[in-house]
DNA sequence: CTTAGGG
DNA sequence: CCCTAAG
């Protein structure tokens, strides 16, 4: 097996510009005058190959050659029509090169400035996915501006919005993301996101993110079940991490990608083959918790889409949105966003109210490169050269696509404070370019501000239920199986005020393509948490910290899943957490019954300890009274039934 | 797969 | 929340 360890830099160059002038307010359809966004990313229009220069294996080095961009408005690759409503121009040039030790992503994006020359970039991806071949030439073909204002208003909001131009050429209908809900991460929180490459490139180009790119390693391109369309790509690829949870482990385990010599086409069938006993069993409710290993990837899904999609849903925030909430990131009066076509023809203006904003308030930052964490990679000798290219990509790609979020440095350090303005940490319209930096970097918590809301907001019942009666102080009747059958009514209603997780709620992915697809490849990209060093990272650097990155988020338990807990265990006992998740939490896909379990183990011993010891939200007093009663009436019955169970055997013998 | 318990 | 042994 060789080793590769891939440390990845993509560079790119951005343009985060202040406003020029006060003319091109005007400029722009919309007549917005705060809503006139400039600029871009530097235009070099060229697209890389990944291109191994080693005619044997025995040279582990893959150089990168670029390939010219080409500008050529005629040619619809299924980058264009995946994502059409990038009518700009940015196109991006990548190099990859590895090293055994080292490898250097340098992805660039590049401004299509140049008007008329629509700048489309037309990439032969030769290195794509597979499948991807078949379209041959793809375009990226999209203007991506950004205008970043340093508030001046002390709002905690940075507005930040990409503003993504361009015509419907195809029309994305995953109800993911056009269901009407804003855009998650643009919601979120004020912190800076910004659409560099990560989020732009990888799914546009190769939408080979984690979450939706089935990655294969296979040498027969040519004969793979092609993609005619692009939007029946995206669906008909299944992420990699819906892999069973112990294969996930497994790979994990090795904190590197590795691609078996013996995972190719044929086993794909195979492998679809193991995991229909894991997904197939009760109600098929384990599915949904398996499923619920991809949130934070989905989450991203979300937002790339919806960021990119259809701007025009998304980025307003006159009230006309279809988004139920006015305004993205909650705060309208902070954002000024415009879009316009490239042909300036269609634009929706938003934010009037911030128009007066004075020119000298925009900040122009420069991007000249993106550090992307550290890829392990590890193949067998005998792959071929393509399932190198391939697979060095779906690394690549993978980490861009899944999981990164932007790092800000001034003078090299971190910017922590999201909530701070662009001036209030320092960064004004006349500060010194170099002085800015941004890295990508692994989510170490991926904890999204928008599920806590729903926690409190979807839990609470509008009629509570009523306590438990059924569990007599100290009856004979609660035998471990007479409940066990037919849960109270309003026990088992309880579960719908549970969240539900909307991350894995069923979509179209879920149900119909997950099926008929299988996973392929056990490839998970494992970000390597130390952004920190960047250029050269030997390769035995690579870390414990690898898995941290794959642990499931944090969501701690809200009052209500608490209540709904005690509830549940009170009426079933502490020895049946699978009826228990069935119960009380079938909703909620994001609670396994083991983390019940755990959930329970730490609600008896928060009982326990003092309140002054206790952290977190606090649980009602109420309710720990309640664990500890259940938890030793549950105790004492347990103790009964191995007496019974005793006493029986001693008589039998 | 579930449960139980340690980490 | 993870991992693993045991059933």
């Amino acid at each position: 097996m060789r080793a590769f360890d891939l440390l990845a830099t993509v560079a790119g160059e951005m343009l985060l510009e202040r406003e020029s002038s006060p003319a091109c307010s005007n400029a722009s359809k919309g007549n917005d005058p705060c809503a006139c966004v400039q600029n871009v990313w530097e235009n070099e229009g060229k697209l890389v190959k990944i291109e191994p220069s080693y005619q044997g294996i025995s040279d582990r080095r893959v150089l990168a050659s670029e390939l010219v961009q080409q500008a050529d408005d005629q040619k619809y690759g299924f980058v264009e029509s995946l994502f059409p409503q990038n009518d700009g121009h940015s196109g991006f040039a990548s190099m990859v090169t590895i090293d055994c030790s080292e490898s250097f992503v340098d992805q660039r994006l590049v401004n299509g400035k140049n008007k008329n020359d629509t700048g489309n970039l037309a990439s032969k991806l030769d290195l794509g996915v597979s499948g991807y071949r078949e379209s041959g030439v793809c375009k990226l073909d999209c203007e991506t501006k950004i205008m970043i204002k340093d508030e001046l208003h002390n709002n905690g909001k940075v507005p930040i919005v990409p503003v993504v131009t361009g015509t419907d050429k195809c029309s994305l209908e995953d109800p993911e993301v056009w269901d009407g809900k804003p855009p998650a991460l643009v919601s979120s929180d004020s912190s800076v996101k910004v659409p560099l490459c990560g989020d732009h490139i990888p799914r546009s180009s190769f939408p080979a993110s984690r979450d939706d790119v089935k990655i294969v390693s296979r040498d027969d391109d040519e004969n793979s079940s092609g993609c005619t369309h692009p939007c029946t790509i995206t669906k008909s690829i299944r992420p990699v991490s819906r892999i069973g949870d112990r294969r996930i482990r497994k790979i994990l385990a090795s904190k590197h990608w590795k691609v078996s010599p013996k995972l190719k086409d044929n086993t794909l069938l195979n492998t679809d083959g193991d995991l229909k006993p894991i997904f197939r069993n009760r109600k098929g409710y384990y599915k949904r918790q398996r499923s619920q290993m991809n949130v934070p990837f989905k989450k991203r899904k979300i937002f790339e889409r919806s960021s990119v999609s259809n701007p025009n849903r998304l980025f307003t925030c006159e009230g006309k949105s279809d988004s139920p909430e006015k305004g993205i990131n909650g705060d309208a009066s902070g954002s000024c966003v415009k879009m316009h076509g490239a042909t300036g023809t269609s634009s929706s203006v938003v934010c009037q109210h911030t128009s007066i904003q004075s020119r000298d308030s925009y900040v122009k930052l420069r991007i000249k490169s993106f550090r992307v964490p550290e890829l392990f990679i590890e193949m067998p000798e005998t792959a071929t050269v393509g399932s190198l290219k391939r697979t060095v990509m779906e690394a690549v790609t993978a980490i861009l696509g899944g999981g990164l979020h932007v790092g800000v440095l001034l003078r090299g350090k971190k910017v922590r404070d999201d909530n701070k303005t662009l001036l209030q940490t320092g960064i004004s319209h006349d500060y010194p370019l170099d002085a800015l930096g941004f890295a990508l970097e692994p989510n170490p918590s991926q904890n999204p501000p928008s599920i806590c809301p729903r926690d409190s907001s979807c839990m609470l019942p509008c009629d509570t239920p009523q306590p438990l009666t059924s569990y007599p102080p100290d009856s004979t009747v609660a035998h471990q199986g007479t409940c066990h059958t037919s849960p109270e009514p309003h026990l088992a209603n309880l579960g719908n005020f549970i969240e539900s997780d909307h991350d894995s709620a069923p979509s179209p992915t879920d149900t119909s393509v997950d099926k008929s697809t299988t996973d392929s490849k056990a490839l998970v990209a494992v970000p390597e948490m130390n952004v920190e060093a960047l250029a050269v990272v030997p390769i035995h650097r690579k870390s414990k910290r690898s898995e941290i990155a794959q642990r499931r988020i944090r969501r701690p338990f809200s009052v209500a899943e608490v209540e709904a807990l005690v509830q549940a265990v009170e009426k079933l006992g502490t020895g049946r957490w699978r009826d228990v998740k069935l119960l009380a939490f079938d909703n909620a896909k994001h609670r396994t019954y083991v983390d019940l379990k755990d959930k329970w183990k730490t609600l008896v011993h928060t009982a326990r300890i003092s309140p002054q010891q206790r952290r977190g939200e606090p649980v009602p007093q109420e309710l720990l009274d309640r664990v500890l009663t259940a938890h030793a009436f549950w105790s004492k019955q347990q103790a009964r039934q191995q007496l019974k169970q005793h006493a029986e055997t001693c008589l039998l013998i």
